[in-house]
DNA sequence: GTGAAAGCGCTAACAG
DNA sequence: CTGTTAGCGCTTTCAC
């Protein structure tokens, strides 16, 4: 019933040769062989429809076609996209990708980077939430390669490629303030992530380089966090911190969202309460999500290329796998502000 | 600089013992070895963090505890939830999974089946696009196992785990023609899809059980598809049918659409023109996304468990691996409405 | 040009 | 209890 899979030896048997000429035909090598036992072995091989066992290769030479990909969870649109270019850059060069949810959890992480390493993968690409970098660095010592995205990683020989937060955040800002807007709200889940400090540092600078004195009202800060990427949860914080700032006796003119989830849970709160967007108050969130086109106003937004940090990573640790001396280098990607209809010019 | 990788047998030279006990005692045997002996060997490996090659046991034993999955791309969030799912029962059970993207292309995802089996994965997950099964057949004779998800496949040995979409079609027409209406329009993408296909069988269904004569002109297919997913394609496409009904000399008083999105790029329409949501028109969507709460009126959908059906494929996949005698079932998980405020009751 | 033989890291008979 | 040995499928010296 179920066959037996073919080798090598099965092939040099067959062709009357040794393993050794049919290994050299079949793995394409260099190697002088003679064209007429070559075609031999090719043509028993196409018969039997011999497909190589990586496994043995891998054993004798190391190189295993093979990486990781440890990333949060894919169901978050932003890392999916990270995940779809470093998988179609490996495809590209007949890499294989281990996908890795690690659901933020610093145990999940460690034990996929250990397993990960375990089936001898030449590389991995991670977005860690892990402080604990022990096992980390002895990996790095045995060769691992390895490229950080999003999340800053501070080790040697560990490439770096991450989003200018901060300088986001301020061109969201200042996009407003050159629209005439001065009382400008920030609203935020819980600032726990580098990345959200950085927008808010962001905002704070757009706001004090136009001579603005940020008032604290201005800034609403979600409570807590689901620890698993939710889409609905943002989408509600936003509401709730709009309603926040519906309350304020001086509201604001604009609000600065830091995802756009967060700014369509505005956008709804405010329409539902009768205040237009943008007529009464503007609003620009941050991601560049598809479905921020298909609000609304359609929603003005900064896009972050995560497609291209995907393909980039990976193409950076394809680079230190096959190169012995790949250059040490640490890359930040600028953000874009995307104009559509959510803001309004009050000049 | 780059330090050696240690194996059983340096450890066995440590501990002057041989590498078949070093084995023993790391691969948790229930071998009998001496307290002593284990103790020491413990220690030791844990002290230089013996890390095992998974390669070098899988050549001699054949598990190498990983799968494959292959899908159309995992930037539809329809097939990031199935992944999600997937990966999450192969973790809890050991097993890694190697993510690959079709795009779509029966090329591709012939490549892949044939470079997974390369890599000796156990099994594979597939929603295969291919029409072309030979060399799946010889995988499947060669002892590879495979369950085909949301695509049908039929042949002997391949699991299948499909939604059933007639049903879906049908209790989502059955819930409009439940509240009154009876010009019931059907808005899709093309219908080169077995899935599009059944949802839009389960259409008629309900309309003919409920005595009901489809009328051509409520049934607009959108004339071509963008090969790859693209969330603004099918919103764009729900704006235009829904423009193409608004047209007709006696308009619909409800639509049903295929998907979510063009679900809520027809609402967008109407909302555009005038045509209150579900005042005027009554809206019904397919899939269940998120951003189906976050719309206004939230939108009335049908829900297929894409997550639990990830989740499902690869539990049955691992009993196949396990199992030698895994039961030959074909599973179907089956739809349900979520009534949210885009229906109006007519009667 | 071709083959014999060793070995990658591990496990599993088999002997003792 | 422990060690010796063979071998998984492949590549790669080294001889011929």
């Amino acid at each position: 019933m179920k066959k037996k899979r073919i080798t090598i030896h099965d092939i040099a048997r067959l062709a009357g040769a040794s393993s050794a000429t049919v290994s050299r035909v079949l793995s394409n090598s260099s190697y002088p062989v003679s064209d007429e036992l070559r075609n031999k072995i090719r043509k028993i091989a196409e018969e039997h429809h011999y497909i190589p066992n990586r496994i043995g290769k891998q054993l004798k030479t190391h190189d295993n076609l093979t990486i990781g990909a440890i990333i949060p969870t894919i169901s978050n649109p932003f890392y999916a996209s990270i995940m779809l270019g470093i998988e179609e850059i490996a495809q590209q060069n007949g890499y294989h990708v281990f996908l890795c949810n690690s659901k933020q959890s610093a145990k999940l992480e460690e034990e996929y980077l250990k397993t990960l390493f375990e089936n001898q993968v030449e590389g991995v690409i991670v977005s860690s939430i892990s402080a604990d970098k022990k096992l980390l660095s002895h990996l790095l010592d045995l060769g691992m390669k390895v490229v950080a995205v999003d999340q800053h990683i501070e080790m040697k020989n560990v490439r770096q490629i991450e989003f200018n937060y901060r300088k986001g955040g301020f061109i969201a800002v200042k996009h407003l303030i050159d629209n005439g807007h001065r009382k400008i709200a920030y609203i935020t889940a819980p600032l726990d992530r580098p990345s959200r400090r950085s927008i808010f540092q962001g905002y704070q600078d757009a706001l004090i380089e136009a001579g603005i004195t940020p008032e604290e009202d201005y800034v609403q800060i979600a409570e807590k966090e689901s620890s698993l990427y939710d889409e609905i949860f943002e989408f509600e914080n936003g509401r709730k911190l709009a309603r926040n700032l519906l309350k304020l006796e001086s509201p604001p003119t604009a609000v600065f969202a830091c995802n756009d989830l967060t700014a369509i849970g505005a956008i709804h709160e405010f329409t539902k309460q009768g205040v237009r967007v943008p007529e009464d108050i503007s609003v620009v969130g941050f991601d560049n999500i598809e479905f921020g086109q298909m609000v609304m106003p359609a929603l003005t937004t900064v896009n972050q290329p995560n497609y291209e940090m995907g393909k980039l990573a990976c193409n950076i640790l394809l680079d230190m796998i096959k190169n012995k001396h790949a250059p040490e280098i640490e890359i930040m990607l600028q953000p874009a502000l995307v104009e559509r209809d959510s803001v309004a010019d009050i000049r």
